[in-house]
Parts: structure tokens; sequence; C-alpha cells
DNA sequence: CTGTAGAACAGGAATTATTCCCATATATTT
DNA sequence: AAATATATGGGAATAATTCCTGTTCTACAG
């Protein structure tokens, strides 16, 4: 008989874990579920128990799921992460195969997924949630593959990216830059489309992802 | 004997479902359980069946927790609801108890709560995440340094600052919330007059600040 | 019971902002 | 010298925002 796949489950909220193992032992090809409810724990049952699978919620306090995942990463380059998001945004799936994860779902995913990327995994593939591959594959059809990164922005494309992302107004912006309100408001356009985002409210919030400017409520990764 | 408590589930997640009704289910004072996917067939739900708890996740306000939670007050004003949401800041709290929630408690609580909550609010008492309880307590006598501007935004505009904030164009927000486009970009300058905020990436920074949406940066209270 | 007030919702018209497509200048590379 | 990237802004079409208006509802005071 083969052997079943074990698998690590590491979600905060008991309640969300009960869900994930309750369609996980749906499937008879899953065997033992162990679970932890942080990264700390978490890496450690993973050196302890070597599971074949990681099932990680990266929204997770304390540690962060995205630092668990590197940590297991570093100590296992083979270990598989099967990423369980609640964002549907491309951002976080990116980062998160960067960072070494084979597969990446989302909580709205139909629950047939979860085991259907879990044995997927195990056998050494990878599983990016449908919907999410579709919106990548159309992203970079549409504007290539581009780097969608701060680093594409020309030195002054980032100064008035600084100063929308800090809630200055197009106009306040052309002041301060001594520009006329028409060039503040061509790169306004050119940020937005480079950095794929749809509003200054995305860029403000991705200027505070990035540590460019200070809620004041930061935490240090 | 007496009569087992009927409970009305709603969350989108399927996953998270299954959790809640594993925890659910290990009490004998509970019995049938219903289950919606969303807002809409949650308040269909809640006439054919009437059950004597909903427990609802709000998890992001506008798609459809805070809406459907207003139509169940609404039709019945004596209608038990439970909101479960992962939001640990008060401003969701107080907007749900305003919004006629019996009781709030958060996914990172035990698991135990979750039954305990349901059976207080059943017998017709209320149910607050302890935690919460105790911030609410400390922040008034402290005179509020929470979020008192956010306080001015009517119910509905507050659903628009959170999707605006988030990010969303004015046409996604007004689909999300099924309202003219109109109707938000009015909501949208009426916000920005009552907060004196100037562009939506202040919107999104002051709500980064307030802990109301996630930069994957934050830092845990 | 009636009136007032607040909130939700949305249309119309005037005003602004944004987009897209230029054009020019300058500096750097090849 | 030619190609490329950047900095700068104009013009015109399009889209978004503002401000004002109105209709419903509900809640609540007198």
């Amino acid at each position: 008989m083969i052997e079943k796949i074990s698998v690590l489950l590491v979600d905060d909220h008991a309640v969300v874990r009960a869900g994930y193992k309750t369609y996980l032992t749906l499937s008879e090809k899953i065997g033992t579920i162990y679970e932890a409810d942080r990264g700390e724990s978490a890496c450690q049952l993973y050196s302890e128990y070597r599971p074949d699978v990681v099932v990680l919620d990266i929204s997770m306090p304390g540690m962060g799921g995205f630092e668990a995942m590197r940590r297991m990463v570093n100590r296992d380059t083979q270990c598989k992460i099967l990423v369980f998001s609640i964002h549907d945004e491309l951002v976080f799936m990116t980062r998160a195969i960067k960072a070494g994860a084979k597969g990446y779902i989302i909580k709205n995913s139909e629950p047939e997924i979860l085991t259907e990327a879990v044995c997927a995994i195990a056998k050494g593939g990878s599983y990016i949630e449908p919907k999410l591959a579709q919106k990548l594959a159309l992203s970079v059809a549409i504007d290539g593959i581009e780097e969608r990164s701060l680093k594409s922005l020309t030195p002054r494309e980032f100064d008035v990216f600084c100063l929308l992302a800090k809630g200055l107004t197009t106009r306040e912006a052309s002041e301060k830059l001594r520009l006329s309100y028409k060039t503040v408001a061509n790169y306004h356009t050119s940020i937005k489309e480079k950095l794929a985002l749809k509003t200054v409210a995305e860029m403000a919030l991705l200027a505070s992802r990035e540590g460019i400017i200070k809620t004041g409520h930061e935490k240090i990764l």
C-alpha cells in the first residue's frame, strides 16, 4: 500500500483549522495531520515530524506566515509548502511563490481544491489557484513581462509616487516639485500603469508596505 | 426536554463554515445548523427558518456582512446575531453592536467561546469578546483616542470608506455594494469632507493606522 | 399623530482630473 | 551619429468629482 500523505496545518484560528481538517480527512490519500497555531511552533513541528506538505496561512500574527515559510525553506529547500490565504491579490501570490511556496490557493476556493492541491504538491508538483493563474496571465499579456516593482519607476516618477502616496493632491505635488500640473498628472498615470495599481489608495498602501511612509503601526519583519 | 438551539451560519468560506460546524455540533444544546455563503441567501434562509441565532462573518464590510445584518434586524428587530469576525479592532465591534448584533467574538477567541456565546445569545443575553470589552473600557477611560473622526461617518459611509481605502475604484465599490456609481461618488465626497481628507491615499493611510486594513506589516496589539 | 431630523439613495449640471497621444530638450549609451 | 531613456508639458477626449437637488424611510420628540 502507498504511504499516506502527512500534513502540517498552520493557522492561528482553531475554527479555521477544524475546517481544513474536515476537508482533508475526507480524502483517503491523506494520513496524519499535525497542527500549529503559529510560525514558531510550525517550524518546530516541521523539524520534528517532516510532514510531506505544509498548509500555511500567511496572514498570521507573530512571526507571520512569510517568515515561517522562509525559515522552513531555509532548513529544508525541498519542503513543500501550500499557502492558503485570504488574499486574492497577485502580489501575495507572487511573493509567496518567490519565498519558496509550491502552491497558492485562497479561502474562497472550492473546498475540494484544498485536497487537490495538497495531493499535487505531495507528488512533487505545484498548484496555483486557477483564477489567480489566469489573472497573472492576463496581466502579463497586457503589460508585458514587466517588473512590477518600485525599481521600474524613473527617479522623477518615484518622487511623484512618494508625494501622492503620502496623500498630496496632484496640484500640491506639482507645487512642491515645481512642475506643471500636467506633468505630475501624466506621471500619476504612468506610475499607476507601471505598478499595476488602480488608485492612489493602493499607492499609499504599497508605500506603507514598502516602508516608504510611516503609518505609525508598522512591525519589523 | 428543552428545545435545541437552531443556528444559521453565514460565512463565504466553506472551510471556515466547516470549522464552526465542528465546534457547534460538539454541544448537545445546539440542534439544526443552516448554512449560507453570502448575505442574500442568509436573509432568505433567515426568513424561511427563523433560526434562534445567526452566526455571521463580517470579514470585510460592504461585501454583505454589515448590510445583511441590517436587513435581518430590519425584518425582525428581535433577531439574535452573533458576529464572528477576524477584526479585533474596536471600531468593528462597536459598529456591529450599533447595527443590532447581540454579540461579537473574534476568530482568535478560544473555540469554546463560540458555543458559549451562541448559548448566551439564544437565552436572550449578549456576549462580547472579553479582550475587546476590556479594551473598550480602557479606551473610554482615556476618552476615546480611538477613532473619534471615523465615528462621524454614517454606517453606509463607513462601508464605502473601507472599500475605497482598500484601493477599490469608485466603480468597483459601487458594484460590490450594489449601489449606483453616483451614490458611491457622493459618499466619497462626504467622507473626505467629514474626515478632512483630500485624497483617497489619505483615506488608505488613516485606515491603515486605525488597523482597518492590513498592509501586511502591522503590529499586533 | 404630526413634524423634524438623519440617513440612504441617486439624478443633473458644472467643474476638474485623468488619460492618451503627442512634442521638445537633454543626457547617456552604443 | 544614432538610438534610448528621461524630464517636461500641451491638447483633446473622456471620466471622475463636486454641489445641488430630490425622494424615500425610519426614528424620535412634542
